[in-house]
DNA sequence: CGGAACCTGACAGCCAGCTGAAGCGGATCA
DNA sequence: TGATCCGCTTCAGCTGGCTGTCAGGTTCCG
């Protein structure tokens, strides 16, 4: 999963990255709204992470305006003992789950795990694109019937494109989604996997914008 | 069996976890209707331990949801002596059972004990998967009609699979099922249990989703 | 037409997953 | 009580296929 962390403490930031980069997912750190609007706004996130009491505002704006706009990304909320109210205004406003501070790492990771789980398990929207049908959750593709076999990194790099039809993507926002945060990459890795995708799910399926990136095609494939 | 205790009192629960635990069988304990719905979103339970005054909200209104959905799921009410409505209306919302507290623990295991023998004693799903054909309650498996003998972890993880056919399941859902909710579990255990159920059942029968889990095959076996 | 951007076949290294084997502990029986 | 068995768990060696890289080719655009 790709995981947004918002906390401006840094020794808690810094344990709770390390516990979920640890559980292997993708984890950014930001430690204000501005930086977490910002990161929302390029990157598809699986699972948001939100401490309440930031620099520049309260976390319950943030998640407000996310649900305002749609926006159904699994939110878990991290609090301090004494704030009932906020927990109780957290989950009114949309959160799925809510950590009490100082909380256990092992028990962040059984909460991480869990919305996980339940993010899959729900009953499966079925996407469909041109010829192409595509099981979000089970990680199922079939291309006029046929399944179609993708590896982990194709996955991961047609997920990024699924989640933003039609949006175009650059390659950095791609390598992102690859490559947890930070991690450089050399050589044209993105384009390599572009041209397995285009075997396995027809040439048309993404069409690449000369210079500024890569879309997924919506209306034919 | 796998069940789930709903119950917001630390030190009962901890009590009922316990016993239940010694028992056998493996307990997800939860503290609230919210978490409760959670779990049973992501989990098959093969019983539900069910307490009615909770912070959120009262325990029949889940059981009524759950039955509404058709879920059958067998429910134990665990009540205060005297709350006599809540049983009576328990009873009629379609509660299986119910524990007056204060209960003697050995009285819980004894009706534990019980849904599970009248569970297994129902009229018999049996279910046609390929070449098999497997009858749930009473954990029997035919192939070509040849009798299949599994171990009970085997049959453990192969019921998980059942459960949910078709379905990507990571190894971490996996391990919950085998080993109650925050056992770690080093090695790789589940690769060997697959690997022996394969031997037992067929090569084909469950798919490796290389990076991501396993999934049951449906169509042929 | 020349250069830049992009595509894709090939390949070596590596790692996730598979499985046989062995140690261990609980259950069973003499 | 001691001997034996059986299932559970771990470990280590192995293998196939995934991955990242590069080079040579192709397309695009000024």
């Amino acid at each position: 999963m790709r995981i947004l962390l918002v906390e401006d403490t840094a020794g808690l930031g810094e344990a709770v990255r390390d516990q979920i980069t640890d559980d292997g997912h993708a984890v950014d750190w930001v430690q204000s709204l501005r930086f977490a609007e910002n990161s929302l706004q390029t990157t598809p996130y699986d699972l948001i992470l939100l401490d309440l009491m930031l620099p520049d505002g309260h976390g319950l704006d943030l998640l407000k305006r996310l649900r305002a706009r749609r926006n159904s990304t699994p939110v878990i909320i991290l609090t301090a003992r004494d704030q009932v109210s906020d927990r109780i205004n957290g989950l009114n406003a949309g959160a799925d789950d809510y950590l009490v501070k100082p909380f256990d790492l092992s028990e962040l990771s059984a909460r991480v795990e869990a919305v996980g789980r339940r993010y899959r398990g729900n009953p499966n929207p079925l996407i469909h694109l041109g010829t192409l049908e595509i099981d979000l959750h089970n990680h199922r593709i079939r291309r006029n019937d046929q399944p179609v076999e993708l590896t982990a990194r194709e996955w991961a790099l047609f997920e990024g494109f699924i989640q933003r039809p039609g949006m175009l993507l650059s390659r950095q926002q791609l390598e992102d989604r690859l490559y947890a945060f930070g991690a450089e990459i050399e050589s044209n890795t993105i384009e390599v996997y572009v041209s397995r995708l285009r075997k396995k799910l027809g040439r048309d399926a993404i069409v690449t914008v000369r210079g500024m990136g890569y879309r997924l095609e919506t209306h034919e494939i």
